[in-house]
DNA sequence: CACAAGTTTCAATAATTATTGAAACTTGTG
DNA sequence: CACAAGTTTCAATAATTATTGAAACTTGTG
């Protein structure tokens, strides 16, 4: 450790655990694993680049789940494999930038369930049916109202993906608020 | 059954009964249990508003689970309470007007995620450290970020709250994209 | 090609989360 | 107050999801 091993240090790793676990326990609610969501808060506030076996070591977790979880967290675009040449173990570094973080969020999660959900909209809604008949006008109308919604939401999450940095954090925040 | 219990109700029924399923699968892969999406779901395409029991029969579930739902359903603000005069049993309608299911869930999620981890993060963000170390400027840099993030989140689903349904479906469909 | 140093896979298991269903409760009515 | 008709609670259990860890695999090197 640095000559800097004193109580402010000890804080320090106690506040990086805190994030770690506040990470973890917001990733569970939001359906995605406390694990995935605990290796990205490591690496997020880690200054360099971390190997598996760091990664198991620091959050106690076994050589198999590191495994999967940083291969689904390259396969989000939230971090990236460095090479160390003349090393055959791979590192990882978190992306830093949080408005590239909420784009790689927006587009997996976009792609999971919104792409899919207006998949199986469209086929519902393409159901023929008597217009005469009250209850299916109104199963329509409430297909047609949510695949508008879901519309919406496209436009509106494309449009965040697309956002430049100056756009999102000036713009956004003070035109359109 | 209405005079028209022909082939084509027969496949609204089945186009119902899609839609149900269809609903808990997004429902679960967004941290909600599929029970509480189907409910919704079924709610959401009954002409009518439907009694626990009701509910119990076409989702072949058990009256506390339905019991539960429904109350879970009621504090989302998704579903109103029917009370038929002269009656004990209860029914239940669900909101229609997809303007204000989004609000209702944005409210609820709001409240539960964002504003809690909100507290979380200026708790951390608190912590005094020695402003020399790199290591501390990193993770602070990162906290406010995050911070930051929150912040406009925060914003933006406050402000969708608040649309209009005029300004929701067109203003904001045909202006700001 | 044998080996070392790693990574990945996946069946078994653990942990978590959702569901059941019976018992307790509530509430209006004769 | 006894009862009927409902609702709610919650411990037990079922279902689902995440995790382990050992075996299989990969890849570079002497």
């Amino acid at each position: 450790m640095q000559p800097s091993d004193n109580q402010l240090d000890i804080t320090l790793t106690e506040a990086k655990a805190q994030f770690i676990h506040l990470w973890g326990v917001s990733g569970s609610s939001w359906g995605v694993s406390k694990t995935l969501a605990q290796v990205h808060a490591l690496l997020l506030v880690s200054l360099n680049a971390l190997s598996t076996e760091d990664i198991m070591e620091q959050l106690t977790i076994s050589r198999g789940n590191a495994s999967m979880t940083v291969r689904e967290l390259l396969d989000w675009g939230l971090i990236y494999k460095e090479l160390r040449p003349g090393e055959r173990r791979e590192y990882f570094v978190a992306e830093k930038d949080m408005l590239q973080v909420t784009r790689c969020i927006i587009r997996a999660r976009k792609r999971r369930e919104l792409d899919q959900m207006k998949r199986s909209l469209d086929q519902l809604a393409a159901l023929p049916g008597d217009p005469a008949d009250a209850e299916y006008r109104a199963f329509h109308a409430t297909l047609t109202d949510i695949q508008q919604l879901a519309i919406v939401s496209d436009k509106l999450l494309t449009r965040l993906m697309q956002a430049e940095k100056s756009w999102f954090w000036d713009k956004f925040l003070k035109l359109f608020m």
